[in-house]
DNA sequence: TATTGTTATACTCTATAACTATA
DNA sequence: TATAGTTATAGAGTATAACAATA
């Protein structure tokens, strides 16, 4: 069963690529002295005003989780929280100028680093494996 | 500048696909009872014996993370600490039965989880993937 | 009644600094 | 002196359960 043993190599390259990504991510963020968690954060308030519920769905957290990661970056100036015009059970968070910035830094410094990681693909691959990555992004995306 | 734009692009998937990786190897984690940093580290188990201090720069940590991750793993009987035979200061780690019964049930669900991120793809374009994705990561390697 | 968010509590993960034992 | 590992301490991230306010 070739097809099987293809697949297992692929899902092996999917796990080992992703720690190395994500250790890129976690220094960089620890860079600006945010966690990775925090970091990623910001960069849904880049463009949404979620709720406090909107958040912790999309970071798969618990909503308590998201109450004591707001109030840390409440506390540091990176986040604030606002009524919700239209239920007055919700909150809605937004950023401020300080985390645009340093999302914007942030967002530099990984674009440098991870774009090494692409030195040795030709232009044709980097474009295919972005596809591919695209793919499996909204295929795992609707099985959510 | 076109090529910039394309770099942008495939970083921006690479991102995006740990993330959805990340989030399955937390899950599967998490129905056993384990972080995923401990699944990490006891899929090194499988092949290795190392040293605390080897373990420590392979997962990125300090040496005294590794200390209480060690501990609470000792504890519930996942690993065990042995005294290295050639260097008296040094610690070697080992897995358990149970721990290699736990990896291994692991790995068959995230064989499974993520077999299914695959599912849109063609097996000429999952060969082309696992072929980008291990250049990456030696890439990657090369540069620690 | 159901949902939104918070609080209280507890545990894991993580780092820094100071320490012991061995090389 | 330098290295391997531990301990003490502190803080962030995480979940569960119980709660208040609003829908």
């Amino acid at each position: 069963m070739p097809q099987r043993v293809d697949e297992e190599r692929a899902v092996d390259a999917l796990v080992q690529a992703s720690f190395a990504v994500t250790r890129v991510l976690s220094e960089v963020a620890s860079e600006h002295d945010v966690s990775l968690t925090l970091l990623r954060l910001m960069g849904i308030l880049l463009d949404h005003e979620p709720r406090m519920a909107e958040l912790a769905e999309h970071l798969g957290l618990e909503r308590s989780t998201m109450s004591g990661l707001i109030d840390r970056a409440e506390r540091r100036g990176l986040v604030e929280r606002r009524p919700d015009p239209v239920d007055a059970r919700a909150t809605v968070v937004v950023m401020t100028e300080d985390s645009r910035e340093l999302v914007e830094s942030a967002r530099e410094r990984i674009l440098e680093t991870l774009g090494e990681f692409l030195l040795d693909l030709h232009p044709a691959q980097i474009a295919h494996l972005t596809d591919s990555l695209e793919t499996i992004v909204s295929t795992a995306g609707g099985t959510r």
